[in-house]
DNA sequence: ACGGTGACGAGAT
DNA sequence: TATCTCGCCACCG
């Protein structure tokens, strides 16, 4: 495990039940302001049992995980809407009414 | 060591 | 509104 994959993990089990971050905030808060993508791939190979991986999604308040093995949108909006999350047939969340503010360090 | 690969993001068309 | 482009960056072979 390398530091930042150990960080990633760390922050998206900040986020509580019912609320979402986007990819670019798990990277701001680990100091990397551009990093947005490559948490993203963090996050496609992590071992789904150790985060809340579900409550990532993109700035635009949609689900952009295309899909592998595992996992689906589909299998994303069923868990996100069980934690009381409005999420569209399209994929679409309101991030500002659900987005979990991290703060500073 | 080097280059292809994304679950990104913001701006342009 | 929907695409498209481009810069980014950790991983992995």
């Amino acid at each position: 495990m390398t530091e930042f994959q150990l960080g990633v993990i760390e922050v998206v089990n900040k986020v509580p039940r019912g609320k979402v971050v986007s990819y670019g905030q798990v990277a701001l808060y680990l100091d990397m302001p551009r990093a947005a993508r490559a948490v993203g791939w963090i996050l496609r190979t992590a071992q789904l049992d150790t985060l809340p991986w579900w409550r990532v999604i993109n700035n635009l308040g949609r689900i952009s995980i295309k899909g592998n093995m595992y996992v689906d949108a589909n299998t994303q909006k069923k868990l996100l809407e069980k934690e009381g999350i409005e999420v569209s047939k399209d994929f679409e969340i309101d991030i500002e009414t659900y987005r979990f503010q991290l703060g500073f360090r």
